[in-house]
DNA sequence: GCCTGGATTATC
DNA sequence: ATAATCCAGGCA
């Protein structure tokens, strides 16, 4: 039987979980449960972006009026529209002003789903984590502490594959970085490499 | 103000 | 391989 988002709730990620930097967050975030309302998931896949040195991080730009959510302390939602189409969920990580995050990439559905999961063999990626929990630009800036969308311990944790991360070619050195984690082998995860 | 280019995804 | 779609950030 699958837990409940009541249940689920019990296990609220607390303020200590998202104030370590952002790739021990990052690896922490797989196989917990990420909640919104009555539908949740399991994270399968995630990216660290490591402050304003990343050169792959929306914090390259030091503060401005859409990423300064980062710049304060961790367990806050970023959420920012991609490509004009895709809406992006990360979480805050690290002590104020460390401007770092993690990128959720892929969920595995867990409940609040009503049909079977559909044929997922097509459609991965962030974008699709944010449809999946009906996450949207209006979460920017959420607080994980407080309110209906959360991270809570799910499982333990997972054999962790580790690679660099996707679509950020344009960041030189900070492209080859292995900064993407994901469940080894689980079939949720965007991709294999 | 104008211009460039995305932390993407579905389809050709 | 490429269109879709829009807004942030840089520069004038």
């Amino acid at each position: 039987m699958s837990p409940t988002a009541d249940l689920l709730a019990a296990g609220r990620c607390d303020e200590a979980f998202y104030t370590r930097d952002a790739v021990t967050v990052a690896r922490a975030l797989i196989g917990c449960a990420l909640v919104h309302g009555p539908r949740a998931g399991v994270i399968v896949e995630t990216e660290a972006y490591l402050g304003p040195e990343d050169l792959a991080s929306h914090a390259r730009f030091g503060v401005t009026a859409r990423n300064s959510v980062m710049y304060g302390r961790g367990g806050f939602a970023y959420v920012y529209l991609c490509y004009g189409i895709h809406e992006m969920f990360n979480i805050v990580t690290g002590p104020e002003g460390a401007g770092q995050a993690v990128l959720v990439r892929a969920v595995a559905p867990l409940v609040g789903f009503g049909a079977p999961p559909a044929d997922d063999a097509v459609g991965r990626g962030p974008g699709k984590v944010t449809r999946a929990l009906a996450i949207d630009r209006r979460h920017d800036r959420r607080d994980l502490l407080a309110g209906d969308l959360f991270v809570a311990a799910h499982a333990d944790a997972p054999r962790i594959a580790v690679g660099p991360r996707v679509g950020v070619d344009y960041a030189g050195r900070w492209a080859r970085r292995r900064l993407r984690f994901w469940w080894h082998g689980h079939a949720a995860v965007s991709r294999t490499r």
